[in-house]
DNA sequence: CTGAAAGCGCTTACAG
DNA sequence: CTGAAAGCGCTTACAG
């Protein structure tokens, strides 16, 4: 384990100065061709690697970006949403040279914390917000601190796309309350999947349709619910509150919530789920009651994991296409902390997948 | 945003040298109690906070730890092991004051590249090595990058704890091709749960049970098809390489797998997954196929995660605890970096989780 | 117990 | 096109 080669190193080897060799490794103008071919040359078989610290003492940048997750251990295990993303993220951050620097906190006090030492250690460039919350505290935190963010959707309307109200599209709710996004937000509009969804089961005849969405406290949750609400109405039907059940995302609260569905003196005869874990938890607590699906209960997914595909019944889901979520919200995190801004981007939005775990209501 | 305060303008309000606010913030000797809180008084009037990078660059110290995963992102995402290890991982670093670089890398190619570059770029100051592959190449790399390691298991034998050969144990298998680990581990020996799955099966009647498992490089593979043949040998029973699939842990693999060993003309009574996630695929290829479980057919999985207790059957599982395993590992990567060297540690040895997905064979 | 200074390995104006 | 020097924000011997 030889002593890692320096700066100062390829300079002597090089008989040039370090500030040469730094222009000439960064490729910025004002470096002869031969001089910096030679320069190359030597840092090659020195095997030179330029300090990281020592750079990001230098440029205040710290190639690193980062992302925290503040959900229970638990949830993010059952949950294929992340480890997704994170493949997606990580996938060009290799080929830019930068890094990903994670942060898993329970709590959300914590959380906070996490943000600032981040922030105030240099340690990252940028960050990711993920599971936006309703007048998100985060948002005005990291202004304060001077971090830039992307969003995964917008900050007003969760995770909305461009699509904007109109066009008969009844899961758009509202604008939002009027709070700009000051930060670049890359959006994969789950509304139309939500509302395929629901119309896909009214199509087959069910009337009683319960919804068991994740933590009220975030966005998409409470935006989904809004569009299987206006999806219900266009079809004439008023939502029962009493269909509608929050849980925390976990596979536990997922069947917790079925039992009581179906417990119901009069049970729904299907089920939307807000992910495919809980989806999979009902149809095991539907087999359990001895109900068939679809026959007895028909059941939708959220997020389309593989194993969607492979239980039995295969799970109708919503697509939503993680991994190249975290790529574009990877791009567009990296233009932003490069050129100080960036556009917003908008991904194909999620769309429906019907497998067999739906069918025509029983008559 | 205001400006960063810098150790300069602490040292500036407190009257003191730079030097000094060091010494106290690191609290190290020779700062008389007085003057150290009135520095520290200070420290926090200005929300001091040390830049990570320019200590790094004083230190040769990056207050990171790597994690690089070399998995196909699909896998990553379907498996539960590592977002429940990183979880257990950042429980730790949280409170030491460091921060986790993680890396996923497709194919095996990338991953020298990045080990390379987190080394030379003094990125982290030491890495998890995951899924040990036989006479695996990334060892004697990272010795020969100075990169201080922590493997989980033992490269000799796996994942095994320090059992040892003997007390009637037949999943032992030999300890290891003579190559000493120069590395700490941590090892949660896998032996007994495999060996209980199977005596569980075996008790149950079963005499035909099928193995699949994940990558034939990956040394766990190899140790648990090892305790698998060798219980059954223990039994009396030959063990049938025919009704050993290899398969690259996917849930779609898994599946595959489970119908190519219904097809045959005498198909396996039971079938031991090398995960949840194929265990789960198994099990909705056999309903698709008819088969009820256990009636038909007994499955068991490997991990327990979170959904294993929710599917229908529920799943017999080998409880793994990549929680406490990810604590384990960091803490004693962390001393690793501080000391110089770490002792291996060994968890509790995986245990057989007996749930409804296994039962009698048919008469 | 405290201060002044050098050094970590880069980058970046500033001169020539 | 190239060199010499200052500076990024810390830590750490070295003196006193």
């Amino acid at each position: 384990m030889k002593r890692k080669a320096t700066i100062t190193d390829v300079a002597k080897a090089a008989g040039v100065s370090k500030g040469l060799v730094s222009f000439a490794l960064n490729d910025r103008p004002g470096v002869s061709p031969e001089t910096r071919d030679r320069i190359l040359g030597v840092a090659r078989d020195l095997d030179y690697r330029p300090s990281v610290s020592a750079r990001s003492l230098s440029t205040s940048t710290s190639y690193a970006v980062g992302l925290v997750i503040a959900r229970d251990p638990e949830i993010i295990s059952a949950d294929p949403f992340f480890p997704s993303f994170i493949a997606g993220v990580e996938r060009v951050l290799l080929t830019e040279g930068r890094t990903l620097v994670l942060s898993v906190v329970g709590d959300d006090d914590h959380e906070a914390t996490v943000y600032r030492t981040l922030a105030a250690g240099q340690r990252v460039d940028g960050v990711f917000l993920t599971d936006l919350r309703r007048d998100d505290p985060r948002i005005p935190m990291l202004q304060e601190l001077g971090l830039p963010a992307v969003t995964l959707g917008h900050p007003g309307t969760g995770q909305m796309g461009t699509g904007g109200p109109g066009a008969g599209d009844p899961g758009t709710g509202q604008p939002g309350a009027g709070e700009a996004n000051p930060f670049p937000s890359v959006s994969l509009d789950d509304t139309p999947g939500t509302v395929a969804a629901v119309r896909h089961l009214l199509d087959l005849g069910h009337r009683r349709i319960a919804h068991v969405i994740g933590p009220h406290a975030m966005l998409h949750a409470s935006r989904r619910r809004a569009a299987f609400e206006a999806t219900l109405r266009d079809a004439g039907l008023e939502p029962d509150p009493a269909l509608v059940v929050e849980t925390d995302f976990t596979a536990a609260q997922g069947a917790a919530a079925t039992t009581a569905l179906l417990e119901r003196a009069d049970p729904p005869t299907a089920i939307v789920f807000g992910n495919d874990p809980m989806a999979i938890a009902g149809l095991g607590v539907a087999h359990e009651r001895g109900l068939t699906v679809p026959g007895d209960l028909s059941i939708t997914g959220f997020d389309d994991s593989e194993l969607a595909r492979y239980v039995y019944p295969s799970l109708t889901s919503v697509r939503t296409d993680p991994l190249r979520w975290g790529e574009a919200a990877a791009r567009t995190l990296l233009r932003l902390v490069a050129d100080g801004h960036a556009a917003d981007v908008d991904l194909d939005p999620a769309h429906l997948v019907v497998r067999t775990s739906t069918g025509p209501v029983r008559a």
